[in-house]
DNA sequence: CGGTTGGATGAACGCTGTGTGAATTCGTGC
DNA sequence: GCACGAATTCACACAGCGTTCATCCAACCG
């Protein structure tokens, strides 16, 4: 699911935030709420962007966080959730603002379903419609490829075969098998098309991914990462 | 506070919602799940229009509901909060598009605030009634469009399909989806109208913005800026 | 170490899908 | 009923993509 940072005064409550994302499969990263906005070690340098802010309301002390992760220049565009108290819960405009609200005390249920909006909010587009591996990014959503985070363009076949192996990764499949299920049960033709799609392929995945789409001498193809 | 409509199943949640709503100072009207979804004796002629309408959900029949709701004619644009029970939790699309959600059994504190986002989330779009990307501007009050400053005049089909593209940003569209989402659920045709509509729609934004949007050859169209 | 087999590679062909111009149908107001 | 604009359908050309073919190279076997 990708990098959740978590913005939090009380140890105890970060912690038990982490344990729930972590358990939704994001990697929870602390950050101290009076400084960089970054975990420590992440200088402005390498400048990694989260998949998800989290930031955990401690009596109102959320609201100049939130107006400071929207204005930072680097982290515009995280989805953020905001937890707070049940006694904190009177408005304030930017409560209004963020993009999903929770209160505390939270299910993982409920937590997960907030992120799926906040994501929703910011990209347009669900999470369970991008599949990755390693650097590469697969959007089900935009038919769009990146990899190590530069789009690439893939054509039609390109895409659908590398979607297939990406999402059946370590079996291997015979080219009939690709054939009939990447191509559709009633394809005939010739096994060498496979041949040329997966060398398609590997060339526009670069020398480093290439080597994850394995040749099973007489048998077929497998991807493994 | 004005009115709010609530649409439920069960009498007494739908009870309670109703005291917790009056409490906040609103005057609670319970609506049939199935029908008009009017009050009785709110016959379409006066149509009048709630400020609220409060969904309570009973195992995910919340879901057609709110489709309907939002594409009735004279209740576009009312503030819709869900309450769905902890267990039905489970993501839906259409709980994703809602304005708030929230998790049953709530505090009347809850509720207020996410009636005020859920407010905040309509009018912040009817404020700025205006889509704007780059330099193209979609006016949905006036039905006008301006590109880079300048005025242009956009038919009916041409606007929906454009303001439809330009407010599902990156998302790939089949031909088929479009149909019935731009065109309406039942639209029989022939799937070259679109490819007609979109070049229309190409040569009046001019070939700085036609360049975004972007065809994915055997799959749909995307707007990318 | 040569023979054999299967995969990689380069290039060319031909089909399918999309763009485009134009004709036709549909809808609306006078 | 007529006129006008808009939406839809039709026909065709072109480009991109998928497929095939021919050749080269690497792995396996004796």
């Amino acid at each position: 699911m990708g990098d959740a940072w978590i913005y939090a005064q009380r140890g105890e409550a970060a912690e038990e935030a982490a344990r729930m994302l972590a358990e939704l499969g994001f990697s929870p990263r602390r950050v101290a709420i009076n400084g960089s906005l970054r975990p420590p070690g992440e200088a402005g340098a390498t400048a990694p962007r989260p998949d998800l802010a989290m930031v955990l309301d401690d009596r109102g002390d959320a609201t100049p966080l939130c107006t400071r992760l929207r204005e930072d220049e680097d982290l515009g565009g995280v989805p953020i959730v905001v937890s707070v108290e049940p006694e904190d819960l009177e408005l304030n405009p930017e409560m209004l603002e963020v993009h999903e609200l929770i209160v505390a005390p939270f299910t993982a249920a409920e937590l997960s379903a907030r992120i799926a909006r906040a994501r929703r909010a910011v990209h347009g587009i669900e999470e369970d419609e991008i599949v990755r591996s390693d650097e590469l990014e697969l959007n089900l959503a935009t038919y769009q490829v990146r990899v190590d985070g530069e789009p690439v363009d893939f054509t039609y076949m390109e895409y659908e075969l590398l979607k297939f192996l990406l999402t059946h990764p370590r079996r291997v499949f015979s080219r009939e098998a690709l054939l009939s299920q990447v191509w559709g049960y009633d394809f005939y033709g010739g096994a060498r098309t496979v041949d040329v799609h997966v060398r398609r392929v590997r060339a526009k995945l670069g020398s480093e991914h290439a080597t994850k789409l394995k040749t099973v001498r007489r048998v077929g193809y497998r991807w493994e990462s």
